[in-house]
DNA sequence: GTCTATAGCCAGATAGAC
DNA sequence: GTCTATCTGGCTATAGAC
């Protein structure tokens, strides 16, 4: 029974609120400032999202089921390996740039409530670990790549995409780079970050 | 004229703080805890330190200043440049493992203040880029590892080393693996890390 | 569905006795 | 220096008119 002519005021506020809560988080947001974001009165916050740990669950649960898929791709995309990296590396930093504060407040929430991971990775259908296992142990074998468990290469291969956005204000600081010189430099990653991995595995 | 045969009130209340702030965080925490934890009186955080805004600001540095220099050799150094990154690898994860919240605590501090970087790298006679700059180049120029930016390879040494700590639930979740399990996986990497860098770069 | 007003709680900070 | 009691403000949430 919405308005159906306007942008319907439940989606105002969800739009709002991904955009406080990822940035102040949910102990810093506030419902005020979500309401004035959405240019709508604070009490209707409550009357569509009953309360602000309700609204605050479905904006994480949007951020994640964002950047689970593109993990997921790592996992469980048919690719050669290195065909893979590069695909993802490139996908996920063009991604990334357009939403930089994402990796940031999806791994400060998890940290804040680390329970959390449980129920969205086994709600959210990823097929975990066994494929990727498989394809590495196999590619190992039959001596395509250097010996690598596919945990450790798992883990380098999102380090090394996901930091640069996560740790961005450290490493201004010790670059000594302004905001436009930084953004370059991820722009070049897109395609060195898979070259570095890459080189790393190969024979 | 602090108390000095016990441990002083003021000692105390700085330990604390780091606990519940390392944990919650400046906005999470809460003053009453901090003084439960310091098992001491409320009011006496206010005496010793004036506002929750300056007792944080004192964790902080301390935080920032323990990390800090654990970067710093990675650009400072006098080694050669294998032998840099497999002695930082080491250390740093040795370090880290004893204090796994540090780095989370730093980052998202410094993603709600991102101003906080400059005077505290000023302040702490950090040496910058210039120096590892030249070694970098130095070495390419000597054909002693691959050509690569002096920035990307800083990137990605830091990338590698902190994101397993600040991605832990994360990690956890997709690797579908127990604490202990992930433990056993960083204390492999104090060595594999480097292993995988030097991979890289060497010719 | 949307608004105003306010209840109710909690946290940081201070006053003032000892 | 340390304590108890309290002020003050800010925030979530709800009641109730329209």
């Amino acid at each position: 029974m919405t308005n159906s002519r306007n942008i319907p005021a439940e989606e105002k506020i969800l739009d709002a609120a991904k955009r406080v809560f990822e940035n102040k988080g949910m102990v810093g947001a506030r419902m005020q400032e979500i309401a004035d974001e959405a240019k709508i009165n604070k009490s209707l916050l409550h009357y569509y999202y009953r309360s602000k740990q309700k609204l605050f669950e479905a904006v994480f649960k949007s951020a994640f089921n964002k950047l689970a898929p593109q993990i997921d791709t790592i996992l469980s995309a048919e690719q050669p390996i290195c065909e893979k990296i590069k695909n993802f590396t490139f996908n996920y930093t063009s991604f990334m740039v357009k939403h930089p504060y994402l990796p940031n407040f999806i791994l400060q929430e998890l940290n804040r409530n680390p329970d959390f991971v449980k129920d969205l990775i086994s709600n959210n259908n990823i097929p975990g670990m066994k494929k990727f296992n498989n394809q590495i142990k196999e590619a190992v074998d039959r001596k395509k790549i250097r010996p690598i468990e596919a945990e450790q290469l798992f883990i380098n291969i999102l380090a090394l995409n996901i930091f640069p956005f996560v740790g961005a204000p450290l490493l201004k600081g010790f670059l000594e780079t302004s905001d436009k010189e930084f953004k370059n430099i991820l722009e070049k990653r897109k395609t060195q970050v898979a070259d570095f991995i890459i080189q790393s595995i190969k024979l």
